[in-house]
DNA sequence: CGGGCGGTTGAGAAGATTCAAAGATGGTGG
DNA sequence: CCACCATCTTTGAATCTTCTCAACCGCCCG
């Protein structure tokens, strides 16, 4: 029933790998162990240095505080998780905490990310790649944990005229889009038939349109506003 | 109001750095170009093979298919992002689809790994650390999506159990939690009180026990059974 | 002993889902 | 060119889920 228990192996190999890594981020990235007591914000929101850390023990979390004072719990990383790996392009919309006793390594995210990704091009290019989509999906956990679905829609279209003007595919305030409202739907965790009367309530709030084929914001500040729409996390 | 479109240059500086990645992975890592129609699915959930994509042009989407029919779809990708940078230990339990015609470089997921991760440790460790930060995300946006308050919470602590586990830290059934309902319930995206009401439910159906300090599973199979749960999303 | 925090309960309101059905829309074959 | 079909969209009504507000309990710690 439960394998791992089955053989000690397990059990004992994940302290020493864990060691062999903590040893190594040392040596190449110049990381150093660090201890925080519980109830600790390790990392805020918002704030100017990008460090990244490695579990030791004990444990932590990694929210989005939203400015109706709702939170999101994004992670709970354990004894062997990687926190923050992104680099100081990729913004820092969260907070890490410790909840217990905090063993970490921790050290810069910038050497960290030269130490993993100055090999290649491609190293580079897919270690952005996965920490842009790493913040996307911080964010939508945000948004269908805690934001009703009027914000949450207007959120989600607002992000993604944002990704498409990134790309030079469209302006972000009327684009082209060829999802349904039933894909829609499924993508910020709502009901088909919910998510029509939401855009009816949206549409006559005077905030966009959105009809198949086409997204067009009809008062984009009002819409920005609303949905408390803060796009740098979209930057890197 | 809108910076990218105040200057050609990010318009014309992308299709010039896409095509340049596309390259990159046709030489380093025998990726070919390939074309989809629309509406097909292009990886299934569950399949053995795994497979890199980075996308030229057209929409996407990567989804999750719940065995009770309901669909999360948890990401839009589209032109420049890449799709399913996951080693085969990682496992897939996402299916990719187009949504529209779709233009990308494909590949072996291995060849890809291999020429990102090779060169070091802590690449290695990282990468897979990222792939299964990955997992467990798109698991988490499924349960907020998609599944009730008491199948959530359900879901949720027996995947905290077998992390717990697979570093040798406790029993999954039965394993020390220093969390208090407040802090699971902004995890799980519900409200303290109703996460507690929720918690009476589980525990009154004989499924599992969340005190302060512990989580006890009653009876794992039925707690399993009644979540749905799989836990092979947390391989690799 | 008192305060604070976490947990528990109740009642009413708001939000979202379900089921059912009808109106648009676009594409296809005759 | 039109009729028809499938799919997407829209609306209504009843129901269920979840939230909000308010209060109380219990325990640990100072």
């Amino acid at each position: 029933v439960h394998p791992a228990s089955d053989s000690g192996l397990s059990i004992n190999r994940h302290p020493y790998e864990l060691r062999k890594a903590g040893e190594a981020l040392i040596a190449l990235c110049g990381f150093t162990p660090k201890y925080y007591p519980p109830e600790t914000v390790i990392l805020r929101q918002g704030e100017g240095e990008a460090r990244t850390f490695l579990i030791e023990s004990g444990w932590g979390m990694v929210h989005r505080d939203l400015s109706n004072g709702a939170r999101q719990i994004v992670e709970l990383p354990i004894s062997g998780d990687v926190v923050g790996h992104f680099t100081n392009r990729a913004l820092r919309h969260e907070s890490f905490s410790s909840v217990t006793d905090l063993r970490v390594w921790e050290g810069s995210a910038h050497a960290f990310s030269v130490a993993l990704a100055d090999t290649n091009f491609v190293g580079d290019f897919i270690y952005s790649s996965v920490a842009r989509q790493r913040s996307l999906l911080g964010e939508r956990l945000a948004d269908i944990g805690q934001r009703g679905a009027a914000v949450r829609a207007t959120h989600f279209l607002l992000e993604l005229g944002l990704r498409l003007e990134r790309i030079g595919a469209a302006r972000s305030d009327n684009y082209y889009c060829p999802l349904t409202q039933s894909v829609l739907a499924d993508t910020l965790g709502l009901t088909a038939i919910h998510l029509n009367r939401t855009l009816r309530e949206t549409r006559e709030a005077g905030l966009f349109q959105f009809r198949r084929g086409h997204v067009e914001f009809l008062d984009y500040e009002a819409a920005v506003s609303f949905a408390q729409f803060d796009g740098s996390y979209l930057q890197g």
